[in-house]
DNA sequence: GCGTGGAGCGCG
DNA sequence: AAAGCGCGCTCCACGC
């Protein structure tokens, strides 16, 4: 049933006279040991794990990126994990788990949950002195295969006891998912041109410059700028000196950001602010990036699943989630492929209308846009303000042309409102909540605490603000944890369409990139409708996972493109 | 020289 | 027309 592997390199001392690639230990279904484990030899494990896959059991990884990768690059996949850190990571915090003793010794240490900066297996410092003496000693570091087994049997156990089972268990598959995926997407890559992406920085910037040198368009600019403020010799990458030079202007900004910038009139600005634009793509996703991030035609950047509080993906180096607009058309099929590019539309919104269960926001977005449904039942049909109003509600704005559509939004959605607004209290008052799966957020920081507990006026204020500010956190988190988890089970669902018909002798395509509510297929350009068609069906398979049957639409709209720019 | 926090801006 | 969630990256400014 599950299979947990523990690379032999954290399982040292080595047993005499073998060089073991990994441990292997086989268990039921509530992770007790079936039969003694396996010694596989160097060399020998994608081969074995392709062996044993096909017994469909669940693989039990202390780091799925860890003990994934390898197994990729060796051309092995699996169906199914379990991946103890992210499953720990929920169990953690989650307001479904039982209290057991496992889940009592996770919530007295903190870092074990909190910061995914300190790899478990490495022991603390003090414990290792020398460096030298570190890889041929016995680590006392809870990676050895025999401690992977105890703690899948505790979370199992865990999951057992909780009084939403099903829903946890689903997250915590899901999740597990998702890591597989993330591995998978790192190894595949997402198709990139090079020579599109030097064409884009040519255009804009001029030729490559060198090492220390500003690009041509780039210098250009700033001695315009220069001129423009009379003051040709300072540098606008410098906040302090740019904000001095635009007071001596007579430009009277508090800030140095765009959007103030744009209220002025002064014929620096326009020069600035496309300073300014050019400057990140020099510096984010210039020649030095290409040179760091793409190879071979493919930009493979680090996710890391789980990595938000919210359940979200982050991604470590590259920028992978924040690829700009100006260099999406550097995103190109190989030959014989296309694009495919889905987005869950208005996936926040609909997800509020299914944990409200508020039929009038739920009739919105059926059979159409939901911010049009919503500008067509209470403003006037204006899609923007509908929007602007509806994203105010799930953030907390309280001021601004957001807030003062609120109130209109109360009265038209009252139901879904609620929800957030009740959030939002708990949060104020200290309070956690929770996805609808059962990811709760973090419980209040001491000095949280600490500076609710005050009594001067000028620390009340300070306290209240905090307060608003944490409230703010928990009403968004509702919204956007139920968001990732039906986004995390679309992508496993697709996942498994995609390795069904793999299976079959038909291989439809891969999945190379996935931001929050959106993802991209490389598919063989004479299977697009049938990935399209997997795509539509995994939503609605998603959307029943998560919440059951209930009468709320999850759309999602496909593209199929030869560059990422045509997508939107 | 090194780490950190803020500013600014990219994405959803 | 503009302030309210979640991130990562790069730069500068600052303190050690």
């Amino acid at each position: 049933m599950y299979i947990v592997l523990a690379p032999a390199a954290r399982n040292i001392p080595v047993p005499a006279g073998t060089e073991p690639e990994a441990y292997l230990q086989r268990t039921d279904a509530h992770g007790a040991p079936a039969g003694p484990p396996a010694v596989v030899p160097a060399g020998k494990l994608a081969e074995t794990v392709r062996g044993l896959d096909a017994g469909a059991p669940r693989w039990v990884f202390d780091s799925t990126r860890d003990a994934y990768l390898p197994l990729l690059a060796a051309g092995t996949g699996v169906d199914r994990s379990h991946d103890l850190a992210l499953v720990r990571s929920i169990l953690s915090l989650s307001v479904y788990t039982p209290d057991t003793a496992y889940i009592r010794a996770l919530r007295e240490e903190p870092i074990a949950h909190q910061d995914d900066e300190l790899p478990r297996h490495l022991p603390p410092l003090q414990q290792s002195p020398d460096q030298f003496t570190l890889f041929d000693e016995p680590r006392a570091d809870g990676t050895a295969l025999e401690d992977l087994v105890a703690e899948l049997q505790d979370q199992l156990a865990a999951v057992a006891a909780s009084p939403q089972r099903a829903r946890l268990q689903l997250l915590l598959a899901a999740e597990s998912a998702g890591a597989l995926i993330a591995a998978e997407m790192e190894h595949s890559g997402v198709p990139w041109s090079e020579d599109i992406h030097l064409d884009i920085l040519s255009s804009h910037l001029g030729e490559r410059p060198r090492e220390g040198q500003r690009p041509e368009k780039l210098e250009d600019l700033a001695v315009k700028l220069g001129q423009e403020l009379a003051n040709p010799s300072f540098s606008p990458d410098s906040p302090q000196q740019l904000i001095r030079a635009l007071h001596r202007a007579g430009i009277e900004v508090k800030t140095t950001s765009s959007w103030e910038l744009k209220e002025h009139s002064h014929p620096a600005i326009e020069p600035l602010l496309q300073y300014r634009k050019l400057s990140r793509l020099f510096t984010a996703n210039g020649w030095a990036w290409l040179d760091a991030w793409v190879r071979d035609g493919r930009f493979r950047p680090e996710y890391v699943a789980g990595g938000v509080v919210t359940g979200r993906w982050a991604s470590r180096g590259g920028g992978a989630l924040q690829i700009p607009g100006q260099i999406r058309d550097a995103v190109r099929p190989d030959p014989g492929r296309k694009l495919l590019v889905a987005d869950a539309a208005q996936l926040e919104p609909r997800v509020l209308a299914a944990l409200a269960q508020d039929s009038a926001l739920a009739a919105a977005g059926r059979d159409k846009d939901l911010y049009q449904g919503i500008a067509d039942a209470g403003f006037g049909g204006d899609r923007a303000k509908a929007k602007i109003a509806m994203l105010g509600a799930m953030y907390g704005a309280t001021t601004g042309e957001s807030g003062r559509l609120m109130p209109q939004l109360t009265r038209t959605y009252p139901q879904a409102i609620a929800v957030v607004e009740r959030a939002a209290r708990a949060g104020e008052a200290g309070q956690v909540v929770s996805s609808y799966l059962g990811r709760s957020c973090p419980p209040p920081s001491d000095r949280w605490l600490a500076a609710q507990r005050t009594t001067t006026a000028e620390e009340q204020r300070r306290a209240d603000g905090l307060a608003r500010s944490r409230g703010r956190f928990t009403r968004n988190f509702v919204v956007q944890s139920t968001a990732a988890e039906w986004a995390l089970c679309w992508l496993a669902e697709l996942r498994r369409r995609l390795r069904g018909c793999a299976a079959e002798g038909t291989s439809v395509g891969d999945m190379v990139f996935f931001l929050h509510d959106e993802v991209m297929l490389h598919v063989h350009e004479d299977r697009t409708d049938m990935a399209r068609r997997l795509v539509e069906e995994s939503a609605a398979a998603a959307t029943r996972l998560v919440f059951g049957r209930i009468p709320v639409e999850f759309p999602v709209s496909v593209a199929v493109v030869d560059s990422y720019a045509d997508a939107k």
